[in-house]
DNA sequence: GTGAAAGCGCTAACAA
DNA sequence: TTGTTAGCGCTTTCAC
């Protein structure tokens, strides 16, 4: 706890005296810009390092009036996590409008590069200072977040990540991890039973669904050898599509004893159980904690839930962007997303 | 997303401008400071909501030259969790300094209400905005907490609460719905064995293990009756105490296929699996996730740990602490601390 | 290349 | 009871 730093901290005026120059040279030198000699560049920075000097960033953004402005890239769809994941964008917004910042929200079609790439490079670079893309990764998609990048905006992924693109950063769960946690809970939960698991993707083009059913997989053939792990259901996060094709893959399986859904569209799959009526439930294990799935948990439908604060989520990106645009430090551990585990027991509320 | 507002929010000179007064009174109006006329107060109200006014608050900061002093209230004691409490405070002290946030950490000892209120009536209540407590509720504490917010300090109870005080929130989980949560992994985890489970935990003063147990207990005898949950066994968080009691306490079990350590002192509990052989290990929850429980984890030893995130509990204290002292809203989402549940796979890094 | 001075939105003496 | 004014730490014209 101990602090050996003298109480008054050092200001631009500081520098300016210790330094022998002006403030407004001070200032140049500090936001780096040109039309400074050298030796006088070397000066001021001297005085910084000898003073220690940290720069008040609320100060700072209250003399230039700069407001920034944020935009979210989400899929369109109407499943229950973009609701969340929207609606925490639009309250964020409310309270940041008072700090200077401005987010906005762009939907394009699911499952579609050419439109997300369309969407990102409709964006009007000049009044711009980071984007978040929630989408899918290919070729054009990193180029035109490479168009981004060249125009000094901040980029980063969302929930879903772009890694070999050049985004500052992913927002989001490690998916594989994900996967491996919710195989983990099902064997477990399923406690030396055997029979055969059913997983329920969304689409082979999302890297978040894909990187979930490759540690579900690693772990279920390691751990729990007696399981049976069926071929993906690709349900496209759509519920009627889902309700379709449940019944069909249930009855093919023989004896399907555990369901991973491990994507959107869990409407079809609670629907699914409130028309069939079954001998022996299955054990059952979804992502994202939404009104549904609470439900779904509360009434013994589901049996856990891996999820992914949104609020956090929107939060980190918000930071983040805001972080990378001042070229500032960011906190990692607070950045880093959870996996959150939900019985019906620690469901927040 | 779309907002109806002027796009240049109304400042302090906007009102003084609207409502006909100075500056000066403007400010007394939005401080609720006296000396002004009820009609004056009442047109300067009303221009401020005519125009929608909403406070910058970093500029007001910056022109007070505000310095906001926290004190955080720890039990003395080396365990792995308050070592992690210590270092976040540590580390968000360092981060906030740029801030105006001065962080102070005082450890009293443990399980010691005489001491705490000691303490806590030791504060200087001139240069202190608000304090953070993690401690034992008796009348003595009671006492001390109210006399701090007779001077209008911040008081928050920190991981255990204080809920007959006059505390303004608790930062911490819902310690009932933990205990829950740990029965409930308990009771699937055992997947129908019948058998005994053993409790470890700290304090019988200690309202959050109290409140554990009560939450392990109560789904213990509704969804799993085949599991005898024996008496507690107080450890005092003490690892060489702990390590002491149980090999006795599993020897008169008979049959224990399960411990729930439900307060800290986990070093005792991994030392004992370490020097005993058993033929099948009993099933294993605890609680906090530190460098000892990981590790506990990953090898296998300790089959989940509940937790909550110390760095949030910290960043959630200071949040809710400014804004008591600045009489602004708090995001309750944002402060609602989690249980998280950790298995090997979903562990963070 | 460098500096003087005004101003961002708000607060706090000090006058009146 | 109210107003005038200086100034928080930083940026930014506009001169020199």
């Amino acid at each position: 706890m101990k602090t050996g730093t003298t109480l008054a901290n050092p200001t631009v005026n500081d520098i300016a005296r210790v330094a022998e120059v002006s403030l407004a040279t001070v200032d140049r030198v500090l936001n780096g810009r040109p039309g400074v000699r050298k030796v006088t560049v070397d000066k001021v920075n001297q005085a910084i390092a000898d003073l220690g000097y940290v720069r008040d960033t609320a100060a700072a953004n209250l003399a230039r009036g700069r407001v920034y402005e944020f935009v979210f890239i989400l899929p369109e769809g109407r499943n229950e996590f973009l609701s969340l994941l929207e609606a925490q964008i639009d309250a964020l917004a409310d309270g940041l409008k008072r700090e200077r910042t401005q987010l906005r929200c762009i939907r394009v079609a699911a499952f579609d590069p050419v439109a997300l790439s369309d969407a990102i490079d409709a964006i009007e670079l000049s009044d711009v200072d980071g984007v978040a893309v929630f989408g899918p990764e290919t070729p054009s998609v990193r180029d035109s977040v490479a168009r981004l990048k060249r125009h000094g905006v901040a980029v980063v992924s969302l929930v879903a990540d772009l890694p070999s693109s050049e985004r500052d950063s992913y927002i989001g769960v490690d998916n594989v991890a994900a996967g491996r946690t919710a195989a983990q809970l099902m064997g477990r939960f399923l406690g030396g039973r055997r029979g055969q698991v059913l997983v329920l993707t969304g689409s082979m083009l999302a890297r978040d669904h894909l990187e979930r059913r490759l540690g579900f997989d690693e772990v279920m053939a390691r751990d729990f050898p007696a399981l049976e792990v069926l071929a993906s259901l690709e349900g496209r996060d759509d519920p009627e599509l889902i309700q379709r094709l449940l019944p069909r893959a249930m009855a093919a399986g023989g004896d399907v004893v555990g369901i991973y859904s491990s994507a959107a569209g869990n409407a079809g799959l609670v629907r699914y159980f409130e028309t069939q009526c079954l001998a022996k439930k299955p054990v059952v294990i979804a992502h994202e904690l939404t009104p549904l799935s609470r439900e779904a948990l509360a009434k013994g439908v589901f049996d856990a839930v891996i999820s992914q604060d949104a609020g956090h989520l929107v939060r980190s990106a918000v930071r983040v962007m805001r972080a990378q645009r001042d070229a500032l430090p960011i906190n990692p551990a607070q950045e880093r997303i959870r996996i959150d585990v939900y019985l019906k027991e620690n469901m927040p509320e």
